[in-house]
DNA sequence: CTGAAAGCGCTTACAG
DNA sequence: CTGAAAGCGCTTACAG
């Protein structure tokens, strides 16, 4: 009982097993990673004295050794908000299912953005993936991660050289509003984000159905009709406020996400006004709460998103070099924050 | 052009920088290290040959050699719910100033969580620190946790021999159910989680709120006005519903979450009831969503939570072996869900 | 089917 | 202040 106990704590390396099983260590290796080649009764004897012992290669030797990290990373701009943590939950499932680790990356501040595309090298041999969530990618970087070791999958922008999940943004956006122009409306405002510096095309393509809805209708897409929330519940509320007190106010709105969405409606209502009597408001994503709150709203398969986009990732480093471009379903669901134009309380 | 382009792609090695700066592996990888010992003129040229050759330590070389991993795990019961996508967030934050990577962990069914015990072994070998967020550790598995060579961190739960982070539950919930009696209720109801086989302290120590608040005004805390929701939005539904259905039917009700409070004052809503004039529901955490909806509850600081465990976890890896207990402040927030007793609309 | 040896890219005493 | 050498714990050709 001298130095013993430490010795306990020490978990066991490859030497160990190799001799209280009586192979070299290469046969260890061998038929605890199931390869061929190992005679069935060295394999069990290798097993059997692996779980006594209760060892694991040493991940870091391992991908030193052999290049595979068993590891996959994603970015996301920010964590804590609902959607992020949504495909994040359904990425991670998938890598669960096939035992890879997630390494989290968010990339609030534009440093943090700038340090991760820095890092790429690093990053290469950490990961063996890589999933980008509205990543928005310029030329430069685009051919950067092309040209990558790494495997990569987006999702919310479509890239061509790698395979991303997206949904038909600017169809489902001319849904939502269709679906208010058949309510009679005719003064439909927009909020959305301000045009990035780069195209990221979640907004641009809303902002696009929503245009395109209302010139079929032979309606004007009025710049006092737009306003910006940065998809934010705040954003969403101080972007209604604004839409209420310009020049043209708009009878209904179509909002970008079902959180500025609910900002909305609680300008609406602040503002001494009824939805969907007064102003209807239609959001995007159905939210957890949406159905609670009532609010009409595109659905979209958010987890789902992040599950097809984590198999997909999956796929691609298992060897898999197609690069498909999923485009899931939207759903228009109707609840009770739209109603026509001039409409009475039921 | 023969086969130099692979050269070109390959990322740099140590070998390379020292090179290429006249100097061996050992120097560079002190000068790069900040370390002591190194001639400035020595440092100045191996930091610029490394800019140029944009050279980064292969972290899992660097893991094996030195033992330090440069990541933290963190291992929550669940991803995509608010609460836990907050405190992620807030630990993201004092990793990432401190150059952590964050590998991240769900550990929702049963089996996960048992694999995520039994792979501490590999944990231990993959991340410097481990930030457990309401892991209900039963005693072997605190023992084991205790010893570990890794830093521990628990948010949600204290026990003894390392930090933690938590709100005292049980006064804020008698903060939640004294407002309720203030306002004249003498049936107060409790939506909470069924006792799980753990002491998870959160429902407990919540539910013992409650009870001590009736206790002390001379109310009874009666079976029929306790239900369980689980955490969820639709489980606050049907917890609250059941509470509407039973033979003593409360006049004001205390819930675990806000989000099962949400689902709580919907279930009153299609009742045919009115929030608060026939019932005052008061929630717990101030979800981003409950000032939209006017819902009175505890304000909790669940980002901070997350940030100070992540800063303890940092702290603790540095060296620092205190084992202190955070206990964040709590705040009651007066909204429009909660009213007197037999009140009428204002 | 199995083993000895080299090597993955670093860091750490140890000498100087 | 600097370098040569050993070693971290694996995996991978290569022989046999």
């Amino acid at each position: 009982m001298s130095d013993t106990p430490a010795q306990l704590d020490r978990s066991a390396t490859i030497e160990d097993v190799a001799s209280q099983a009586s192979v070299s260590m290469a046969t260890v290796s061998r038929a605890l990673r199931g390869l061929p080649n190992v005679a069935p009764d060295t394999r069990l004897k290798v097993l059997e004295v692996a779980k006594k012992l209760n060892y694991r290669a040493d991940p870091h030797a391992s991908r030193l050794a052999a290049g595979k990290t068993f590891s996959v990373g994603m970015a996301v701009p920010q964590l804590g908000r609902w959607y992020f943590s949504q495909v994040i939950s359904g990425a991670r499932d998938a890598f669960a299912a096939a035992g890879y680790d997630l390494l989290l990356f968010a990339l609030g501040s534009g440093a943090e953005r700038a340090r991760f595309i820095h890092e790429w090298a690093v990053l290469e041999k950490r990961v063996d993936g890589l999933l980008l969530v509205d990543l928005r990618l310029d030329p430069d970087e685009l051919e950067a991660v092309r040209t990558a070791r790494t495997k990569v999958v987006s999702v919310g922008d479509q890239y061509e050289g790698f395979p991303s999940v997206t949904v038909d943004n600017k169809a489902a956006a001319s849904v939502a509003v269709r679906h208010l122009i058949n309510l009679g409306h005719e003064t439909i405002g927009y909020i959305g984000d301000g045009p990035g510096p780069l195209p990221f095309s979640v907004p641009n393509d809303r902002r696009a159905g929503w245009e395109q809805a209302l010139r079929e209708a032979n309606l004007v897409p009025l710049a006092d009709l737009e306003a910006s929330g940065g998809f934010t519940v705040e954003g969403g509320h101080r972007a209604m406020t604004q839409l209420l007190t310009a020049r043209t106010r708009p009878t209904a709105v179509f909002v970008c996400s079902d959180e500025m969405a609910m900002g909305a409606v609680k300008a609406v209502r602040e503002h001494g006004l009824r939805v969907p009597q007064d102003i209807s408001v239609i959001g995007f994503d159905d939210h957890d709460l949406s159905e609670i709150i009532d609010l009409t709203t595109i659905r979209q398969p958010v987890v789902d998103s992040g599950r097809v986009a984590g198999q997909l990732l999956i796929d691609a480093i298992a060897g898999d070099t197609s690069a498909p471009h999923h485009v899931l379903p939207t759903e228009l669901v109707l609840r009770k924050t739209t109603g026509p134009y001039g409409g009475r309380a039921d």
